[in-house]
DNA sequence: GGCATGTGTATTTTT
DNA sequence: TACACATGCC
């Protein structure tokens, strides 16, 4: 088979991906071909004869997994590809555990939450536990999953987790603790999984032999990708899932570990070779993607870092064009000169593909955001709000968790509160009604709630009544349920506990996926219509999750599909139906992780932003916000532009024309700025000889910036 | 009296 | 957008 691209590889990169048996560390810079050594080291793996389907290739996003095998199968003349087994931590657990569940008394009906859902299950926790009666402030809710989330990926105690990261709230410690048991004990009666519950069942699993080997032998080789961004937990998992093999790859960037506040450790890929003795240490430093100045700016920005890196990148493409700092009078002058740029750099040739706009908060980009809609520049954008986080795509699905799964209070309590006349108590009442009861309904079967709702429906207050029969009516056709006929059996209740393991796709219940879809549709419309001002986008994000269900037979496959893997950005704008269009990519930093541009800006270099004020209490944090900057920057191939407001305005608290000034980000101080060019924003068009005074009084003050 | 709903204010980063 | 708090309905 032809191996060109083997040819292709520096001898770093070579070394990697022809390594032998054995744990492997790969230590790769930004740009250094990453991705393209990860997926070289997939393909020779099945060149060598390793089958595709005993190959784990762990990543961060979806995104990246899907690139990354995308890439393979250019390189391998095999359809086999498609069996490697890749995706997200998450996702490869939620995969595993549904074959392998049982053996941990998992049933693998399990549906899983995201981190809204969690934070909805922790606010009703809160209030039946009376912890907000108190006259002191509570933790919020969205507080409590951050501290529980933290406490358990971090597997360290959550005394010292609260003392160490929420000092404020360490009086309620015990409050926690009482929330948390009962947080715990919940999910498991709804049979419902948290994100970090697919992480501790999978490890769970990996301890429990001897299924736990099983799992484990099931893979003659494993690869991690961006390593750094890993837990305690994930590293456990991949040390459990390496126990009578060494076959190991892990691949990640200590000087790009951005992700903390997930409790992710750059001890990790530190202590690598200590947990896989033995482990081959490659280093690849020769950076491909970025010109010169822009690498010499970005390796300028870590020499001040407290911590110092291994890697000094290297690249060879030559450049006159240093990066550019461009000082603005304010927000609004920011969006005009992107703007200019971004139309300019496209008459140069360059796609708006090629170029992205970087911030640090997904909120950061609202105004440049309008300006862009106004001019007419379609984008992209990746972070911030996402289609699932919409509160009507999360109502739509909701109704259909019912169905999935009738004990999941969660969904009973949002969808009920969409009836008029519907609160927190009468959705209570009606939930307690509906799944309350004999602890024999549990054996029953699933859907003894439904069957509740169709033969003896509770009362629904009378504002409701109408809307609250609409509901029954549609959850009814959704299972194949005649509502006046005198047998209310659910066919759900044949439900697929046969199927086998391997074959998580097979449909249950006879109404097609799309039908039940298109019937919660109908159902809810109204109440969307009701309820918000402008429902047409809304309607039509609707009209896109029909899409996207039409393409899977099993309603489970699709709600957990939706909650690991949602899809990055809401259709309101842009939209759908000109995806193949060219647009412009706007991205917080974090979501820009892994990928390239020919021209980079990144907005609001202020201090304040970047860092953010948020992280600037304790020195971690502001060293990792350093490394924020610096995964910002090295994203950019040709064109770098760093862009400054000096004014920020106070629209809130004072009337209109408060303002403030800025200061330049920390970290492009002096030392650094010599590596930039300098330029200030729209000047009229030539520089005014009858004015230096100004001119003058401006500099002085700039200059002020960053000699201080 | 209990409960639903309206009003003003502050918003990091993500699986 | 989502929360906390205040008001007004049954």
């Amino acid at each position: 088979m032809a191996v060109s691209w083997i040819e292709e590889l520096n001898p770093a990169q070579r070394e990697a991906v022809e390594h032998g048996e054995g744990p492997l560390l790969v230590v790769a810079g930004a740009g250094t071909g990453k991705t393209k050594t990860l997926a070289c080291r997939v393909a020779h793996l099945i060149g060598k004869g390793v089958r595709a389907d005993r190959i784990l290739l762990l990543t961060f996003t979806r995104r990246a997994a899907g690139e990354m095998i995308s890439r393979v199968r250019h390189m391998v003349e095999t359809t086999e590809v498609a069996g490697v087994w890749s995706g997200t931590f998450h996702s490869v657990a939620n995969r595993l555990l549904r074959i392998y569940g049982r053996a941990i008394d998992l049933s693998p009906e399990f549906t899983v939450m995201d981190q809204a859902d969690a934070a909805d299950m922790m606010n009703l926790i809160r209030n039946d536990l009376g912890c907000a009666k108190g006259k002191k402030r509570f933790a919020r809710k969205q507080t409590l999953v951050k501290i529980y989330s933290h406490t358990v990926n971090a597997q360290k105690p959550l005394s010292e987790v609260v003392e160490r990261y929420f000092p404020w709230c360490a009086e309620d410690l015990e409050a926690f603790a009482a929330i948390f048991q009962e947080y715990t004990q919940r999910k498991r009666r709804h049979r419902v999984l948290d994100y970090d519950d697919l992480l501790l069942y999978w490890r769970m699993l990996c301890a429990t032999l001897p299924t736990g080997k099983t799992v484990a032998d099931r893979f003659d080789h494993v690869l991690v990708d961006e390593y750094q961004d890993t837990n305690a937990i994930q590293s456990e998992i991949v040390r459990a899932m390496r126990v009578s093999s060494q076959n190991v790859m892990a691949v990640g960037d200590d000087a790009q570990s951005i992700y903390s506040f997930r409790a992710a450790t750059v001890r990790n890929i530190l202590d690598f070779p200590e947990a896989f003795p033995g482990t081959h240490v490659v280093t690849l430093e020769e950076n491909y993607r970025s010109t010169k100045p822009i690498l010499a700016a970005s390796n300028a920005v870590m020499q001040q870092a407290k911590e110092r890196y291994t890697k000094e990148l290297r690249s060879d493409r030559e450049s006159g064009e240093k990066p550019v700092l461009y000082i603005c009078q304010d927000e609004a002058e920011q969006c005009e000169v992107v703007c200019g740029t971004i139309l300019e750099h496209r008459e140069q040739g360059i796609d708006l593909m090629q170029q992205a706009v970087l911030f640090r908060a997904s909120h950061h980009s609202a105004q440049l955001e309008v300006e862009l809609t106004r001019r007419n520049i379609p984008f992209h954008k990746y972070g911030g709000l996402k289609f699932i986080e919409a509160a009507h795509i999360k109502d739509m699905l909701a109704i259909l968790r019912i169905i999935e799964n009738p004990y999941d209070e969660l969904s009973w309590f949002r969808v009920l509160q969409l009836l008029d006349g519907v609160g927190p108590r009468t959705a209570h009442k009606i939930m307690t009604a509906l799944t309350g009861g004999p602890a024999a309904d549990t054996e029953a079967g699933v859907a003894t709630p439904l069957r509740r709702l169709f033969a003896e429906p509770p009362t629904a207050p009378s504002a409701a009544r109408e809307q609250f029969a609409g509901l029954r009516s549609a959850l009814a056709d959704c299972v194949g349920v005649k509502l006046n006929g005198a047998s209310p059996e659910p066919r759900a209740s044949a439900r697929a506990d046969d199927r086998s393991p391997d074959a998580p796709d097979a449909p249950r219940g006879s109404v097609p996926l799309p039908v039940q879809v298109e019937r919660v549709r109908r159902f809810y419309e109204p109440i969307c219509e009701a309820a918000y001002e402008n429902p047409k986008p809304r309607l039509r994000d609707i009209e896109q999750l029909e899409l996207i269900a039409a393409r899977y037979r099993s309603r489970g496959r699709f709600i957990t599909d939706l909650t690991l893997d949602p899809p990055t950005s809401t259709s309101d704008l842009a939209g759908a139906p000109h995806l193949d269009e060219d647009y412009l990519i706007l991205s917080t930093i974090h979501s820009a992780k892994g990928c390239e541009w020919t021209s980079v800006h990144i907005i609001h270099a202020a201090d304040g932003m970047i860092p953010s004020d948020m992280a600037t209490t304790d020195e971690a944090g502001i060293e990792e916000e350093r490394r924020l900057l610096y995964v910002a920057m090295t994203r950019a191939k040709d064109h770098l532009l760093v862009h400054f407001p000096l004014r920020y305005y106070h629209t809130k608290h004072r009337r209109g024309d408060g303002h403030s000034f800025a200061q330049l980000s920390r970290y492009l101080d002096t030392d650094v700025m010599t590596y930039f060019q300098q330029k200030a924003a729209v000047e009229p068009s030539e520089p005014d000889p009858t004015k230096p005074a100004d001119r003058e009084q401006l500099d002085d003050w700039l200059n002020k910036l960053w000699t201080e």
